[in-house]
DNA sequence: GGTCTGTTGTCCATAATATGGACAAGAACG
DNA sequence: CGTTCTTGTCCATATTATGGACAACAGACC
C-alpha cells in the first residue's frame, strides 16, 4: 500500500515483521465480518472498509468458508463469522481481567443512574461492546448490544477512547477508519471536532445517540501504562440527562472509571 | 505436500481453493495452539503437530501475535490463544443450536445417573468439550474441562464420533493426526482397534480414562445428514461402572442421543 | 424489450510474496 | 564444555498470492 517499512531501517523498534501479508489481509477481513454480528456483510462493504481488490477478498472469504472460520448465509449472500470462531475462543475460559475488575463499578453506577450503561472496549481500530447493565428506569436505550463492534470515532464511547490518547494516535486511527465512516454516515472532520470537545470536557457527551432523541455520556478508562483501553457509556433520552443531570451522570462516570482503573493496577 | 489437486480435475465438487496456503497454515497453528488453552503450547510442538518448518511457524505465530491473535507467555515461552479471539468471538452472539437441543438430555441423563457428563462436539480433526454436567455422586472426574481440545482419536468421545462415520472418513482423520498422537501417548493402530470395538459395541466404553481409575462410556450424536457431530459421555470411578451399571447408562446415553438427534431434526 | 448500476464469481500471466535451508545463540543437563 | 534441547533470524529462491479483465446475474428505470 503507502508504507512500505524500509527493508532494514528501525530494528528493535516495532517494525512490522513481513512475509504474511495474505495472513494480516485475512485478519482484517475477519474484523469487517465480526462488525457484521449474525447478519453479516456483503462482500462489497468488505472491499470498501477494507481496501482489498475484490478477487482477493472473495478468494480470503471463500479459503475461511472451507476452513469454518466464516459462514456465508444463503438467504442474503452476505458473510459472517463462522460458529469455529467461538470453538477457537473456547481456549479461554476465563473471563477478561477488565470484565472482571468493572463488574462492581457498573453494578453500583447502574443502580445509582438508573439508564443503560455499557461497557465498551478498544480493539485494534474497533470499538466492542463487552458489557451492558440495564437500569430501573422504564424507558432504557438498549440499540447497542453485547458483541457489537464499530470503527473507533463512530460511537460516543469510541470518541471518548480517543480523545483520552495523544492528538497524533488518535489521527492515525481515524484517518484509518476513514473508508468505514461513510457507511456511519460521518467523516474525519466530524470526529475529529467531537474528540476535540471530549478532549476539553474531560468526557464526552453526544446530543444525538444512534437512535433519535437520546443522549449519551462516555467516560474513558486508562490501563497502567496510560492508554486508554475502554469506555462507560450512559445512554438515555435526551429529556433524562438535562444539564444538571449530565453533570451528575458524568461526575458518577469519572469516579468509576477511576475505580476500575485502580483495580485494574492491582 | 502430497496431494496437490491437479489444477483443474473434478471441477464443481470440493476441489479445495488455492490461493491462500498461508492463510490455512496460520489457521491449522491457531487450532493446535487453542488445544493448548490458557497455558498454550511451545514453538517446537506446533512444528511438530502442523508438519511445517519451523521459520514458517515462527512467523506465522509472531505476525498472529503482531494482531493480538496470539499471545506468548513471557514466563514460559509458549504460545497461546490471545483475546483478539473471544473478542471476534462476541460477533456470534447466540449459544449453537446443538447446546440449546441437549440441554434438557444432559439434565435429565445427569439426574438420572449422577457421575459427571460431557458434551463434546467435534470441530475438524479435534474434539471440544462444550458442556460439562455435574452429577449427585459425592466423587466426580473432573479432569475434562469445558473448552478441552485434542485431535479425534484420543478421548472417549473422540473414539465415539469416529466409529459413528464411514470407515474410510475414519482412518482418514485418523492418519491426519498420527503426528499429534505421540503427544497423548497413543498411536494410529490402538485408536482404529478402539473404534472397531466401539463400531461393533454400538457405544463407546474404555476402561482407563486419561485418569488413573476412570472409565467412561460415550454415545454419538449424528445429525440429519448422517454425519456423527458429537457425543455424551460419563465418566465415573471404574468402581462405579461394573457390568450391570455399565448397561443401565450406556441405554440412558443412547436414549438421549436419539432424543437430541430428533430434537436437531426440528 | 433495452441499458444502466449494482452485485458476486472466475481466470491466469505476472510480480511479489512466503518459503525453508542454513546459521546463531541461548538453556538445561551431565 | 561438549551435547541436545530449545527459539530466533537471514535471505536467495521458487512458489504463491495478486489483481486486471471478463462474465453473469439481479434490480431499477425508461
Amino acid at each position: 500500500m503507502d508504507n512500505r517499512p524500509s527493508r532494514k531501517a528501525t530494528r528493535g523498534t516495532l517494525e512490522p515483521r513481513q512475509g504474511a501479508q495474505a495472513i494480516r489481509r485475512a485478519l482484517a477481513v475477519l474484523r469487517i465480518l465480526a462488525a457484521g454480528r449474525e447478519d453479516g456483510v456483503p462482500l462489497a462493504e468488505v472491499v470498501r472498509a477494507t481496501g482489498l481488490t475484490r478477487p482477493t477478498v472473495h478468494r480470503i472469504v471463500h479459503v475461511l468458508i472451507e476452513e469454518g472460520i466464516v459462514e456465508r448465509h444463503d438467504r442474503t449472500g452476505r458473510y459472517a463469522i463462522g460458529n469455529q470462531v467461538p470453538e477457537l475462543a473456547l481456549a479461554r475460559a476465563r473471563p477478561s481481567r477488565l470484565l472482571v475488575a468493572a463488574n462492581p463499578s457498573l453494578r453500583r453506577a447502574s443502580a445509582e443512574i438508573g439508564d443503560t450503561l455499557f461497557l465498551t472496549v478498544r480493539t485494534g481500530n474497533d470499538t466492542l461492546c463487552v458489557d451492558r447493565r440495564i437500569g430501573v428506569y422504564p424507558i432504557q436505550v438498549l440499540s447497542i448490544e453485547v458483541g457489537a463492534r464499530r470503527p473507533l470515532g463512530v460511537s460516543s464511547a469510541g470518541v471518548a477512547i480517543l480523545a483520552a490518547m495523544p492528538a497524533q494516535d488518535a489521527r492515525k486511527i481515524v484517518a484509518a477508519n476513514e473508508k468505514r465512516f461513510e457507511a456511519y454516515q460521518t467523516d474525519i472532520a466530524t470526529v475529529m471536532s467531537q474528540i476535540t470537545d471530549a478532549r476539553r470536557r474531560g468526557y464526552n457527551m453526544r446530543e444525538i445517540g444512534l437512535v433519535q432523541g437520546t443522549k449519551s455520556i462516555s467516560t474513558w478508562i486508562k490501563t497502567p501504562d496510560g492508554q486508554p483501553a475502554a469506555a462507560i457509556t450512559v445512554s438515555a433520552v435526551r429529556t433524562r440527562l438535562g444539564p444538571r443531570r449530565e453533570q451528575e451522570v458524568a461526575e458518577i462516570l469519572l469516579r468509576e472509571a477511576r475505580i476500575i482503573e485502580q483495580v485494574i493496577r492491582g
